[in-house]
Parts: structure tokens; C-alpha cells; sequence
DNA sequence: ATGAAAGCGCTAACAG
DNA sequence: CTGTTAGCGCTTTCAT
């Protein structure tokens, strides 16, 4: 076996290079025993581990995804402050290295834009982006989405490359006012969440809801927020009525959680003078003294499903629906009840 | 000048050489031109950023960071369930593309544990570590260290290569107690976070404050906790003596929630029949209906300041504290008031 | 099963 | 100011 020549002055970290020299053999054989791959015998895999080990060798990512014919990464564009973006990204990490991928995190602040964020994504040549509520119109990412294939998280995005997922927001309301509906409520109120499509499908999913249960003549919709504040002033206008609906539904937790504060303050007792649906299952309803029913979305269903698709797209896999639409889930909790000497609907 | 020659059956994206043939140049004028070094004629660089623009060029950064000699890149742990971290990641950001630094973020998520976060890290060839909240012991924090600056922000570590920057715990229990004191208090308990360094400084501050105010007969701390569950308990053993104190300092946010609610269920009046505050300036403190006055610490700073430290150790300046440590500030917001039918201590 | 050699796309000296 | 020349450390054919 030839000894392979020791480079002179070396400085930085142990290289590939020296773990060969280190196991007596070729380099081509330390990449194959490193990334484990087949092709090595198992007396050469076990010298070459202990020469590693021995060096203290890291192979060096930089390198590694620069050789690479793929580069293995899925780059995933998120927002710091978005709870939710965090369950997904838990959820990305977790399929992604199941399926030998690794993860690059871009976030979004409010000094990077998103067109800063993808930029970076690209620059480490990402076989795949994942993109959760990016919020830039859809030509854009449909650009994007030419080059690369580019999944959607969290967000309606029906641009023709341009693969999404998220959930059915209409669905959810119907499932507010169904849960409310069995439990004998009629006056169900909807507070809304303004302009944008969610706020849009919500109040579509109120109304057919409603509708569904013959409360056709009982549909109110609120103008709201997406704020407590939105939900304090609507539940202040709820008050001036000289008579209070048996239930609301809010377009969101914090709009339900600024109407249920509001209530509780003007004396009215939550669920038993009226019963308070939210909607996202933020950490905020979560919260042991709001414990406020809500609706909820199964965050690492979505993040495998994200993930599984981008690999399907990279695998070349026909692919049945571009836009995948999971259903939310109601998550009853301590804000809604039967209304006042009222048995529920249906046992 | 000499035509470049062409690639044969180029299959990816433009590479550097692309451009310099487009712009019929050398491939170190584009470099030059691309990473806005000195050194290229404006001319030259017109036309050369025109090539780029045509032909869609984007950089790659693998090679960029393999090819450089230092990789300008300040790696990142951090928990992406931490809000606060969100907060530090934001700033981090700033301050490092200021410095013409990149970051890259490597989460704590279940699935992914600090060592293999910080290994990710090492693959990258960082050079430094800004590491968030870690949990792992001191020594292997310090082994770490010797290899490359690591600045560990938000925890106390005093192992020796290691840099730390966090906010004296103590300090802002101390702040807590005068901010009571002078609003008239006396009878001030403590709901303490069991065991673990910041729950010690935090007792400990809160213990040192009440005898500076000659309160050392009125020390109380109660078994409490990091959770509104610990919180209502304590509260709840407050509710059975006949008589309550007249404020709370809680170890923190959710535990001071906690005993906030269950007071108020009770029929106590905060802040007028007590006042309650707590510690982090979560946001669930900041929620409207919460609203409770709190302690706080600059992220931004404090991001600024781990930040400049990881370069200043690069830079091989001389650094006089390896530990830094920041002054809290209270937040006053609507659960703290005068003590029931009394004026405040001074005016 | 193993080794040799050719890049991956870029930066960094150095030479003109 | 511009071009030439070496690598950075690893993966990947292609031989052996």
C-alpha cells in the first residue's frame, strides 16, 4: 500500500485527506465509510471509523454538499415569531432526516424579507423549498416554483407550479357552529376577521354552516379582527344590545380571547351566560384560565405531508392534487356549554 | 482578448464561468464584481453584473464558503418553542449582516438534541457559535469553546473559554420589590421556581431587597414553579390563611398567571386587594386582558452584544469580562397598584 | 473491495 | 485593472 503524501503545513481541521492517511487507505474509501455507504469491507469501515474518531474528523458540510450531484437540502422559510411555524418546523426536521435529508432554516424578521429569505435558500442550491405562510403574491412563487420544486405551507396558493398545503378554513367554522349547534344553540354570532382569503373562508364556513342547520334567519356577522382589541369592540357593541346572542364564534384566538375578556368584565359568565369559540389553538387558548374551545391544526401531519410531497416532486412521482387540504380539527375546552336552561340538541 | 472556453453540455444553473465568458472577462473580475470586493472598473463591473442579470446568475454559496478562508458564518442554536429566542434570533440577524456576517440557525426541536444541533453547526464550518439557552453541562460547553468562540447568551456559564451574556435575575427581583415598596407595600411573598440557578438568583434577590428595605421579617417564599399550575397552588395556599398579603412576585410569567387567576376567581381584586407581578414579559403578559407587570430583558441588546463578542474573538481583541451580564428592567403594566387604602411611601 | 483522477463553483494569491 | 493558477474538502465515475 502506497502511503499517501502528508500534505505540509497543515492548519485547519483534520480533512478526509489525513483520515485515509491516518487508516492507510484511499480517500474514496474514508467518503464511502463517513456517509455510509455500501462498498467497503467491514475490517476497512471499522479502521477507518477509529481513524476518524482518532482525529476528531468532522466532515465538512460545505464540501460535502458542493460534491454532491444533489445537495440533500430542503430549505424552509419561516416566521420567528409564528407559533405555529414552529411546530412545523419541529415537524419538517423530524420527515426531513427520516428520508436523508437535511434542513436549511431561512427566517423571516424584519430586517429579511422574503425575497432575502428564498435568496438565501437558493444560494445553498436547495433541491426543494418549503415555504410556511409565505405571504408574496403568487406570481412570484410561481417563478419560483419553475426552478424548484416549491410547496406552500399554511396558505392557499393555486399558482401553477406551486404545490400547498394547508387547511380547510371554511371547514372549521362549520365545525364551531356544529359543536354549538349540538350543544342547543340558535343566536350564534360570528365575529370576522376582516379582509383576506381566511377571514373569507371562515365566514363562508359560518354561513353554510348556519344555513345547514336551518339557522339561515340567525346569521350575524360582526366585523371584527385579528386582534383582541378587534374582539373587545366587538363584543362592546354585543353588550349595548339589550339582548346577548347564546354563543359566538370569533375568527380567531385572540379576537375570541379580547371578546371573552370584554364579557367576563361586563359581568357575563362564560360558558354559562354565553359560550366562546376561537379559532388556531394558540398557546394563548391553551392557557389554563382561557381554556377557551378552539379549532386546531395538526401541525406535524402537515409538516409530513410538506416534506412528502417536495420529495415526491424531486423523486419525479406523478402527483394527484397540487393543492392538498387537510382538515381542522375542534378542540373543545372550557369556553362553550350548554346555553342557559337549554339541554343539548341531540344527545 | 481570449474567448473563455465554453463547457460542453452544461445541465445546471450559471456558474461564475458562464458569466465571465458572457461578459468576456476573466472568472476573478466576476468574483471580484459579485462579492462587491475593490478591484474591477466601473466599467467593467457594469457590464459584468449586466452578464449576471442576463444569464440569472446567482451565486453559490457552498463553493463561497468552501472557497473562502474563513467562512463568515456565526452559527446559530437556538429553541424554536422559546419566544424569546425568537426575539434574539431577530436581532441576531441584524447585527450579524451588518458585520458582513451570515447566519445559520440550527434548532433545538424534540427530535434534535444540542449536540447534534451544535454538530450540524461544526459541519458548516462556523466560525463561531452563538449558542441560545443551552442546557448542556459547563465542561462540554467548555471543550466546545476551544475549538471556536462560542457565546452562550441567556444562560450563566462561567467554564473558562466560554463567553455568556445574560440578565442578573436577581437584579430584576430586587426591582420587582421596589417597585412594591415604594408603591406602599410591605407584605410582599415570593412564589419561587424550585430548584435551578435562575430560580436561586431570583430568590435570592427578592430576599436581599426585603431586608434593604428593613422587610427581612416579612420574607415569605412559597413553593411555586414554572407553570400557572404551580402558580395556583400557591395562590390557592394563599386563599386558605385569613389574611393575605398585600403583593406577589412570582418566578415568572405563567407562574404569576396562574396565581393572577385563581386569585381573581376567587373573588380577589387585583391589583386592589392585591397587586402581582411576574418575570419575562412573555407574551401572555402582554395580553390585554392579563396585562401584568413584569420583568423584562432587551433581546436586541442583548443579540447585538453576543454578536459584537463572537467577533471581537474572532478578531483576537482583548476582551475584560468573559461574562456579561445586563440589567433587567421592570415593566409596570395593571396588576401592581397601592395597597388597599394606602399612599404610596414616597411620592 | 479498493484506488486514481476529475471535478463541484468559488476565492485568493500572484503575475502582468 | 485584469487574468492565471491553485486549491477549499468532498463525491463520483471509472478502473483495477
Amino acid at each position: 500500500v502506497t502511503q499517501p503524501a502528508a500534505r505540509s503545513p497543515r492548519r485547519g481541521r483534520p480533512t478526509l485527506e489525513d483520515v485515509a492517511a491516518h487508516a492507510q487507505v484511499s480517500r474514496a474509501l474514508v467518503s464511502i465509510v463517513m456517509r455510509g455507504a455500501p462498498g467497503a469491507s467491514e475490517t476497512t469501515r471499522a479502521r477507518v471509523l477509529q481513524a476518524a474518531a482518532d482525529l476528531g474528523y468532522r466532515p465538512d458540510t460545505r464540501a460535502r454538499l458542493l460534491a454532491r450531484t444533489r445537495s440533500q437540502l430542503l430549505g424552509v422559510m419561516f416566521n420567528v415569531r409564528h407559533a405555529f411555524h414552529s411546530d412545523l418546523v419541529e415537524g419538517i426536521y423530524a420527515a426531513a432526516e427520516a428520508d436523508g435529508y437535511d434542513v436549511v432554516l431561512s427566517a423571516l424578521t424584519p430586517s429579511r424579507d422574503e425575497a432575502r429569505a428564498e435568496e438565501t435558500l437558493l444560494g445553498y442550491r436547495c433541491d426543494a423549498l418549503l415555504l410556511l405562510g409565505p405571504e408574496s403574491p403568487a406570481s412570484p412563487l410561481a417563478d419560483l416554483a419553475r426552478r424548484l420544486p416549491v410547496v406552500v405551507v399554511g396558505r392557499r396558493v393555486s399558482a401553477e407550479p406551486v404545490d400547498s398545503i394547508h387547511s380547510a378554513d371554511d371547514e372549521g367554522l362549520h365545525q364551531a357552529v356544529d359543536h354549538l349547534v349540538t350543544l342547543g344553540h340558535q343566536e350564534i354570532v360570528h365575529i370576522g376577521g376582516g379582509r383576506g382569503p381566511k377571514a373569507a373562508d371562515r365566514r363562508r364556513g359560518y354561513r353554510t354552516a348556519m344555513r345547514q342547520h336551518d339557522l339561515g334567519d340567525h346569521i350575524r356577522v360582526l366585523e371584527g379582527g385579528q386582534t383582541t382589541d378587534a374582539g373587545a369592540r366587538a363584543a362592546r357593541r354585543l353588550l349595548r344590545a339589550d339582548t346577548l346572542p347564546t354563543a359566538v364564534v370569533a375568527y380567531d384566538d385572540d379576537c375570541a380571547v379580547g371578546a371573552l375578556d370584554t364579557l367576563v368584565r361586563a359581568g357575563v359568565s362564560v360558558p354559562r351566560d354565553i359560550s366562546i369559540v376561537g379559532y388556531d389553538d394558540s398557546l394563548i387558548s391553551r392557557f389554563p384560565h382561557v381554556n377557551l374551545t378552539t379549532v386546531g391544526q395538526d401541525a406535524h401531519r402537515m409538516a409530513g405531508l410538506a416534506v412528502r410531497r417536495a420529495l415526491e416532486r424531486l423523486n419525479g412521482e406523478e402527483v394527484a392534487e397540487r393543492e392538498l387540504i387537510l382538515s381542522p380539527h375542534l378542540i373543545v375546552r372550557g369556553t362553550t356549554d350548554v346555553p342557559r336552561g337549554k339541554a343539548p340538541a341531540r344527545a
